[in-house]
DNA sequence: TTAACCAATCTGGTAAACCAGTTTAATGTC
DNA sequence: GACATTAAACTGGTTTACCAGATTGGTTAA
């Protein structure tokens, strides 16, 4: 087993440092913005490491958007200049995994956003979206059965009438790992999920009234019990 | 120029048309938490292309934490049932770029928050590296130069002072974004710097006396501008 | 001199072969 | 029949080879 986190940790150890000496090279170079990286096939050499290896490090780089490759052409560095690509490949590198704490923090507070926005915005499109996911997560919870996943996905639904995108992203890319987190502590066992139909139920009617603030009030109820347990056992 | 961007699209649209089939398979066979996926090699073969491209696909469901790849065992699916992966995949699937506007409206709702934790959390080794991002920040405009990199740098210590892992994940995401969408849309032109200065400082001085509410207004304050102009501008 | 064209070269993307552990199942022993 | 052993098959990771479009530099025709 340890072996195997070990060879796991290898591998984004050396993805790290190859996105370590992508760095320099460009800081070395001093690449403007819109520069050609050197090809795949010289950073190779250079480095010493396979093209799949640097591959991979440019995938993460682009998907930060400081890199973008066009096929037939080369790699470019993003709009934006020396200084900050080496400080923000600097602070990628040191990310460290989120906490469940910081996790359901942020939780929060996307969520009292996405939920106003939602009430301000949401189109009759959405709203049906909506009332299908509430739904779906009510006859889980009326069957007895686990409904942690109908329960996030409800709350994607309301990201996604948020009509922001940007805020739509950052949920989906904090959800699994919140979903993931709650199994890990059970922290959904217990019978609160028939107040979660009511409340569930709740929100979804102050969205769809176009009711802002109450939308967001009820959120906060929504949340205060999780928010409470959380840093009660966690903290 | 376009026939790039064709090109571009394509590889994006065969990605996501494997995950989609991923998608598909797990959905088709059920596949519960901590299930494994088919090898590489069947995949590849059962969709009719390579390994590589199956390599990309996976590793992209990976970045959000859908699909865990072990060495030498195999790719499982996350601790989250079908229901969810399902539904988030569908989700990231029709992602759609970040618009200015959503860019600008998430980044002020993060900051504010971040400001408040760094004033209630930072340490005073953020300190003092919030102070160099600082003291870059005000040489580069007293010389007359463009500052917009030295200004998200601050922000981002802010955000690393935060000591919330997950918030300063997200800044980092987006922020290459904001500086690519400044460039382009020129935002930082004017002389407003020299403003920037003093709020800068002021947000900073409020964050090393740990003055919690008085950072949130600071940071408000300086973002008043930014946000009209980008909703007067953009929308 | 200039502009158009063409072929050699270079690019990222894709596919196929290889590697080193892991898993599994068959085989041999007690 | 149960268990230990071992070898073959299977895994994700890595390397190498190949592809088609883009770039580039020189050559040629106007």
């Amino acid at each position: 087993m340890k072996i195997e986190a070990l060879t796991k940790t290898d591998n984004i150890a050396l993805r790290n440092d190859i996105i370590s000496k992508i760095r320099n090279h460009i800081n070395h170079k001093n690449l403007e913005p819109g520069e050609k990286l050197p090809s795949e096939r010289m950073l190779s050499e250079k480095f010493g490491v396979s093209r799949s290896t640097i591959r991979e490090a440019i995938q993460t780089l682009e998907f930060y958007g400081l890199l973008e490759s066009i096929p037939q052409s080369g790699t470019f560095v993003a709009q934006l200049g020396v200084t900050a690509l080496n400080g923000m490949i600097t602070e990628i590198l040191s990310l460290e995994e989120p906490d469940f704490k910081s996790l359901v923090e942020t939780r929060i507070l996307l969520e009292l956003k996405t939920v106003r926005l939602a009430a301000q915005r949401r189109t009759e499109e959405q709203l049906i979206h909506l009332k299908q996911a509430l739904d779906a997560y009510t006859e889980k919870v009326l069957l007895g059965e686990d409904a942690v996943q109908e329960d996030l996905l409800f709350h994607l639904a309301i990201a996604k009438a948020s009509g922001n995108s940007s805020l739509n992203t950052l949920m989906l890319i904090i959800t699994p790992e919140i979903i993931t987190n709650f199994a890990k502590y059970h922290v959904c066992d217990d019978d609160q999920t028939f107040v979660g139909i009511e409340e569930h139920k709740a929100i979804y009617e102050a969205i769809k009234d176009r009711e802002v603030q109450k939308s967001k009030e009820l959120m906060k109820v929504h949340f205060k019990n999780l928010y409470k347990y959380c840093y009660n056992v966690d903290l």
